[in-house]
DNA sequence: GACAAACATGAATTAAATTCATTCAAAACA
DNA sequence: TGTTTTGAATGAATTTAATTCATGTTTGTC
């Protein structure tokens, strides 16, 4: 019998394209996956989408599902939302504190879908780079907070809202763009461009620079497509999240690169006071961050609290 | 996690205002419920509905996800009727043979919805009364036979409808009405007013009269309510369903009571070639019979294979 | 033609749902 | 005002279902 768990499947199945990642989407191993749309095929007595090829493309019966999966889960999360403000009001707070630039390319289709969801909380960007944004949270100036590391400190919560890789990038005739994966030492000769905050508060400096010792030539910028101008001109090379390059990598601009053996990945938290995390609309703002990014932006992965 | 067993259960309970005929409803134990709708509470941190009134009230956050189910699960049903038309096709043939006078009474509303559903199924009632309706099946004269006992025969399959209770009538001021429950003797010195149709369909005669050698006098009437009319001007007794006395009952023209220790029940089987079991209208037509009964028709109980 | 990547499968395990047996609370009845 | 009946709740036991683990199979790639 069918259950919404099947309709939440098919829509990572969609998302994603193909049954590992969707598992990892939904919290399952690829297995339990493989399992569940074997029976959910058996129940149709029909073949739901062919698995041969990347990405997986679905036969009619499975749009059909799929767009019944569209359907029925938007109009539940409508209604938990309205049950969430029944029990505990509509009206609130919501003051998000940013230290992170490139954080505004997600944050804001998560805010737009936010405010026509809750018109009742008054939702505010706390802006300028702070030295601790946690501060911001107990000293009760802000109400939530984008951070990177969950460093566990009292009254304070982390809920994880996904990672991503952070790659190299350079330009398409520069040495570099030989080497598939780069080392902290490939840095040493270069100019690094980044954006104009505390080095702490870049990945790659404190991941990998910082602990290998190497310090490179420095050069900023606030805007992501000004540093990318500056790699295309050989004026150095930057670490920047792969969604944030992609379209410039497909116009051929530049080529992106992984950093380190493993890549670079790059994980974001939200904190809060504790005494918040019960509200729905906390919740449920944290629910539309990710839903939003995971559909918008390419190449995230999950991240476990 | 919301599921849609929990939307099935809350519509359950709405149209039958009690938890253990819900659970009843749904093929669970009055416990199994209780159990899913705590558990629904806690995780909506409110009430649902309120228990101690009969029916049951809902609160505002119940209505809501009241709202909810039914908005989906009408959904679900015509997604799973596309993917069921996908797999074998729209059309075919559907010729229902109907030995019952009461039965018309939900068929009429079920084959309407039904014909919305299946727009190019050829849907047509094998009238007249038939010695063996099954013979009319395996003849291929019919497809589905509604009948009221699921004797075994070979290439048949019988699905179960549902069952309702049989109550006796009479007039206000006639002695009978005295009894709460009538025996078999009760009948012998009556007059029983019945449809012209063979004794054997008869529930009463069968299940009642005939076991007792009771064997009053009889009068036939083709339509319930002259049946009703004779009944109330002191004509005789008869035996009709709850759900088709029910309106009579509240206008005050006849009285209405139990027959035998256990109340007498009459059930309703369809009967089909085994070979169509399989065929999604079928299928679909039994589920919208049994959909649309149970929401019109007052005091129907659920009948288990 | 070996290798990797993605999916499938069967058995074992874990988790969840359901039942059973009983208690509790309220309503109906005498 | 007990007493009985009815409907719902509860905790433990049980059953069923979902999930994982370990491994096999397929398909595409170099």
């Amino acid at each position: 019998m069918l259950e919404l768990r099947h309709l939440r499947t098919l829509l990572a199945l969609q998302e994603t394209g193909s049954v590992s990642l969707a598992a990892e989407r939904v919290f399952l191993t690829q297995s339990a996956l493989s399992h569940q749309l074997k029976q959910l095929e058996a129940y149709y007595q029909q073949p739901l989408f062919e698995r041969k090829t990347q990405p997986l493309r679905f036969t009619l019966a499975g749009e059909r599902l799929l767009a019944l999966a569209r359907e029925v889960l938007d109009k539940v999360a409508a209604a938990e939302r309205e049950v969430a403000r029944i029990r505990q009001g509509e009206a609130g707070e919501l003051r998000v504190a940013v230290e992170c630039h490139t954080c505004f390319d997600w944050l804001m289709p998560a805010m737009d879908s936010f405010r026509q969801h809750w018109p009742a909380v008054e939702l505010d960007i706390v802006s300028g780079f702070h030295a601790d944004p946690v501060g911001l949270l107990l000293t009760r100036r802000a109400d939530l907070a984008i951070v990177s590391e969950a460093e566990p400190q009292a009254g304070i919560v982390h809920q994880p809202l996904f990672a991503y890789e952070m790659v190299g990038i350079v330009a398409r005739d520069h040495p570099l763009a030989a080497k598939k994966v780069w080392q902290a030492q490939d840095f040493a000769a270069e100019t690094l461009i980044h954006y104009p905050v505390p080095d702490e508060m870049l990945d790659l400096w404190r991941k990998v620079l910082l602990p290998a010792g190497v310090s490179p030539l420095r050069r900023t910028s606030e805007l992501t497509v000004a540093i990318i101008q500056l790699v295309a001109s050989r004026r150095g090379v930057a670490a920047l999240p792969f969604w944030a390059v992609k379209p410039y990598l497909e116009r051929g601009y530049v080529v992106a690169r992984q950093i380190g053996e493993q890549g670079l990945s790059s994980e974001l938290y939200a904190a809060l006071r504790s005494e918040d995390a019960g509200l729905a609309y906390m919740q449920d703002f944290l629910a539309t961050v990710r839903e939003r990014s995971f559909a918008t932006l390419p190449g995230l992965t999950v991240l476990e609290g």
